[in-house]
RNA sequence: UGGGGUGUCGCCAAGCGGUAAGGCACGGGACUUUGACUCCCGCAUCCGUAGGUUCGAAUCCUGCCACCCCAG
């Protein structure tokens, strides 16, 4: 009679590693596993070293054995390919949810149970709670780190094989833990950038994959007042990058729209300009964790949004249409990007999302 | 080659004899497991150029250069 099996996903970082301590404090036979999910030859190998690194003496310091999987076919398949066709349909997509959703939590989930675990458990600041035969996702209990934004579309049964040992932490008292177990990453700076990939000259990253195409910058009434060096390396609402200075009444340009078709980057100056702003979207093929949606189809109902990770909740109104949802925010948002997810809440609850498709006034 | 005007950081722009505002852009940092936004810091020893006046000039004077406008 062993304990139950854990597999914990290392990223190195302190998160994960406090996750894995706890685990195996609580008398788990934790496996710390090391995730090499991206190789782009050279530049980025030093980091990644670091972090496995990391991940090793982490483990050794915690008394767990540790692997290395690989699953850089799957993460090119399934998230950078779809990645790189949303930004050239000039689209903003939020790679970091479908990591979860087909990375992490499905091909290493399988991964895990393969090895007979009975769990898979992360550093993400998130809470489930089972009860019933039922599944809840709920915000982390650190405000300023809740991860449930990128969560929101994983399945009931994948949440239902899952464990967030950090998620009802403070990011302080995760740190602490650290600490006082003497944990080498300790005070190891958060992580950020692209997972797996991590942090780049987003705009130099993006021309490596797809063609940078010169174009023009013009106004809504088609004046030109700059140039751009391939569209798909800006996003709605964007400011750095234009370089357009010195021009109308001295404030800065906004990233109104993005016309791939003409390949124009259409600008606005002032972040007050009304086509910056919507209080409507429709997004498509909307999950729920729970299964279904709050309301029948075309029957309303209230709910709190997130347009973005750790923006503040937006009230909102919303109702299902068939395949796509729509949602009327009760004060406009500023720059609804197409690709990115609208993620809604119930209090602490997360409800699920969907991917927007566009906006309207 | 008659007249008038203008030349200050990449762009816009204060300054009007007392020793170079500000904005945009850009660079760096903070924040951040997407992309963004935001915040903080930095950014002309020098004012088209050569002289002159003055204790002292970007600010006054003169020559030259460049650009603009009106005349031709």
């Amino acid at each position: 009679m062993t304990e139950a099996r854990v597999v914990v996903g290392m990223s190195g970082g302190v998160d994960s590693a406090v996750a894995a301590l706890l685990l195996k404090q609580q008398g788990f036979d934790v496996v710390g596993v090391f995730m090499k999910n991206w190789d782009d030859g050279n530049d980025d190998a030093c980091t990644a070293a670091e972090d496995h690194d990391d991940v090793r003496s982490v483990c050794d310091h915690i008394g767990i054995p540790y692997y290395t999987v690989n699953f850089t076919r799957e993460y090119h398949d399934r998230v950078f390919r779809y990645f790189l066709d949303e930004y050239a349909k000039g689209r903003t997509p939020n790679p970091d949810i479908l990591c979860n959703t087909e990375i992490k939590f499905d091909a290493f989930l399988n991964f895990a149970l393969k090895i007979d675990a009975s769990a898979l458990a992360t550093g993400h600041y998130a809470r489930v709670e089972q009860t019933a035969g039922t599944v809840r996702l709920l915000r982390g209990a650190d405000p300023n780190k809740d991860q449930s934004y990128f969560l929101h579309a994983l399945k009931p049964e994948q949440l239902s094989r899952v464990l967030f040992p950090v998620g009802s932490m403070l990011k302080s008292e995760v740190r602490a833990v650290a600490r006082e177990a003497g944990l080498p990453n300790a005070e190891k700076k958060d992580s950020t950038g692209i997972c797996f990939i991590g942090e780049r000259d987003f705009r130099a990253f993006l021309s490596r994959y797809l063609p940078a195409t010169p174009g023009d910058i013009v106004t809504e009434s088609g004046t030109v007042v700059g140039s751009h060096e391939g569209c798909m390396g800006y996003t709605i609402g964007q400011r750095k990058g234009l370089g357009i200075g010195g021009k109308g009444d001295g404030r800065p340009w906004f990233v109104l729209d993005k016309d791939v078709q003409r390949n124009r980057l259409i600008v606005a100056q002032g972040d007050d300009h009304p086509l910056l702003w919507s209080s409507e979207l429709v997004a498509l093929n909307p999950t729920f964790i729970s299964g279904r949606a709050p309301a029948p189809d075309g029957v309303s109902f209230r709910s709190a949004a997130k347009i973005r990770y750790r923006q503040p909740d937006q009230a909102c109104a919303c109702v299902v249409e068939g395949s796509s949802i729509r949602v009327t925010f009760d004060r406009p948002q500023r720059a609804v990007a197409p690709g990115q997810s609208v993620v809604l809440y119930d209090g602490d609850v997360c409800l699920g999302g969907a991917v927007i498709e566009s906006t309207a006034r």
